[in-house]
DNA sequence: ATTATCTATAGATCTATAGATAATGC
DNA sequence: ATTATCTATAGATCTATAGATAATGC
């Protein structure tokens, strides 16, 4: 017994066994006996690996907030129409989420960030939000985008759709995560330009962008 | 102390109290303890009003999927075109549920419905998901929707879209819930329709349809 | 007489710590 | 010598049951 596997991997395991295992029942639903047992370990060794059971979570939760942010900042400072930027950006984001190694299905349900132990990431995510509303604010402002609800209401709808495609991920990795964001990101433009015949112009510019930010952000 | 309330009292209090907690804290992340606390019970009272935790669930998820169901079978009855069935379907489906008593938003998180308890629930999900293909795939064959994802990528922006106004919805019942379901319908069609400029046909013939239910939908 | 509540509690499970042991690195 | 694993366990909490008590219905 106690066959101990190289540096760095048993944790790495466990991380993803626990985005699995948060997507199925939850985090609250979750032992950390769950955990150790799909990595192959005992309960207490996951306490060699991290402080606590929240910190597992914390970590999770980074690995899919903190590169959005990126992005996100990436396409705020970009060159180019609004709606193009909001496509590519939204393109990228669903990308990242197809080939992300965990499974985020289950990292944003029952309210988790309310609890004081992931406040950072609450802080995040509310930022996300908040740059998310700019982009599209941006694009209704310069006339390219007419929608009823406003930013907030566009906002939303595209966590639903992000939500939709961590869904089509399931528990691994999407073997072709191309098809999917490019459906998405049309769909979604094509539901709020004000003239939906532009939308060939707005892919071929989102195109362009995705094309200069893969130098910068496939290096993350 | 041992104040008894009202007949039923108690239990619906239970129900609800149960629904906000769920979306708070996940199924497994709420107690008996603390749905009783909510109610002001203790925690064994919930037992004389419910057989087990999970039968507390299952009640909420049948409140939820039954008249959704009953909906659909409705809309895929009824005359007119396979667009405005959709229209129609999917801004009755958006009010129930901002008029609904309960919290929905943690009912379907962590894949709860795997479980063996709730095995009827996640068959009367599966039966929404198939009649909601079913509508899209008529209205595609039609040829009054074009999409490149099919049935099935039509059917998965709907449940994000679902879910999105479960979120609106929030702790409490919508005080306006007219608004918002329009708005989404309208979203969903001018993302999807083959021929955008069709849509205020398409309103008129949901607002005809939805006109003809009220009187028996609203029997529920 | 019935039933909704209460107190008390059994038995299971959960997070986290303490301390022993075995594998790796120098 | 360091560190990843193990066994053992403390202390908290959770679901559900048993049996007593108090409120309602006839």
């Amino acid at each position: 017994m106690a066959v101990r596997g190289p540096d760095g991997v048993t944790r790495q395991r466990a991380l993803i066994a626990a985005s699995k295992l948060f997507a199925v029942r939850g985090y609250h639903g979750t032992s950390t006996r769950d955990i150790a047992n799909a990595v192959g370990v005992r309960q207490p060794t996951i306490y060699r690996h991290f402080a606590s059971k929240a910190e597992i979570l914390a970590e999770l939760l980074d690995a899919d907030l903190l590169p959005a942010l990126e992005r996100l900042r990436t396409a705020l400072a970009a060159d180019g129409s609004p709606a193009a930027r909001l496509h590519a950006y939204l393109q990228a984001d669903l990308y990242a989420i197809l080939v992300l190694p965990y499974d985020t299905r289950g990292l944003y349900n029952d309210d988790v960030l309310k609890l004081p132990d992931f406040a950072a990431q609450a802080a995040q995510r509310d930022e996300l939000h908040r740059l998310t509303e700019e982009l599209i604010a941006h694009a209704i402002d310069s006339g390219e985008l007419q929608i009823v609800g406003g930013p907030y209401f566009v906002r939303r709808a595209i966590t639903g759709l992000i939500l939709e495609a961590m869904r089509d991920r399931g528990t691994d990795p999407t073997p072709d995560p191309d098809t999917l964001p490019r459906e998405i990101a049309d769909f979604l433009l094509r539901g709020t330009l004000a003239d939906p015949t532009r939308l060939p112009d707005v892919q071929r510019a989102s195109a362009l962008l995705l094309d200069q930010w893969s130098s910068a952000l496939t290096t993350t």
